[in-house]
DNA sequence: GCCAACGTTGGC
DNA sequence: GCCAACGTTGGC
C-alpha cells in the first residue's frame, strides 16, 4: 500500500545547483543539508514520488523555478564523510550516520518564475504555518500542503 | 556586502 | 540545563 503523494519545498542557490542543473543532470542527490528539521523532513516524511517545488534561493529573483520529484527514499549523505568536502561532519560516522537526504529528478521548469515577492502577496492565502512566508524562516526543506500546492502552481 | 533572525556549540 | 558567543542563511 502506498500512501498518499506529499509535497515540498526544497531551497537552491542557483549559482550553486539551479533548475537548469537539475534538468541536464536528470537526478541529483541532495546532499549538504545540515539542519535537522530538514533532515528529519526527508527522512521521515518523504516518499518516491512526491511532489517538489524547486526554490531558488539567494539570487537577483528568488522564487520557485520549476518542479521536480521525490526520487529514493532517504539515505546517508555519502558528502559527511568527505573530509574533503564542504559537508564534510567530523562527527558522523557510517556507524551512526547523522544527515540524510533524498535524490531529486527533474519534472518541468515552470513557464516563469513564481517571485518570492509576490508570494508574499499571497500569504494570507498560503496559511500562517508557511514556512516560506512566515518572518525570519531559513528552513530549506519544507513541507507544502496539496492546498499550497495547488494555490502557487496557479499562480504560474 | 550588510545584517536580522535563527540554530548550534560549549563553558559553566 | 542555561545562555552567550558564534556561525549560517538568505533577503535586501
Amino acid at each position: 500500500m502506498t500512501a498518499r503523494k506529499r509535497y515540498w519545498l526544497m531551497k537552491s542557490e542557483p549559482d550553486t545547483f539551479s533548475i537548469d542543473d537539475l534538468e541536464r543532470v536528470g537526478v541529483e542527490p541532495w546532499n549538504g543539508v545540515r539542519n535537522y528539521q530538514a533532515r528529519n523532513f526527508m527522512r521521515d516524511g518523504m516518499q518516491v514520488g512526491d511532489g517538489v517545488l524547486f526554490y531558488h534561493s539567494n539570487c537577483a529573483v528568488p522564487g520557485i523555478a520549476g518542479l521536480a520529484k521525490v526520487n529514493s527514499r532517504a539515505y546517508p549523505d555519502p558528502t559527511q564523510f568527505d573530509k574533503k568536502s564542504d559537508y564534510y561532519d567530523p562527527k558522523s560516522t557510517p556507524e551512526e550516520p547523522r544527515w540524510m537526504l533524498v535524490d531529486v529528478a527533474f519534472d518541468r521548469k515552470l513557464k516563469r518564475i513564481i517571485a518570492l515577492d509576490e508570494i508574499k502577496q499571497h500569504a494570507a492565502a498560503l496559511g500562517e504555518g508557511f514556512a516560506l512566508t512566515s518572518r525570519g524562516s531559513r528552513l530549506s526543506v519544507m513541507p507544502v500542503t496539496a492546498a499550497q500546492w495547488k494555490y502557487l502552481l496557479s499562480l504560474e
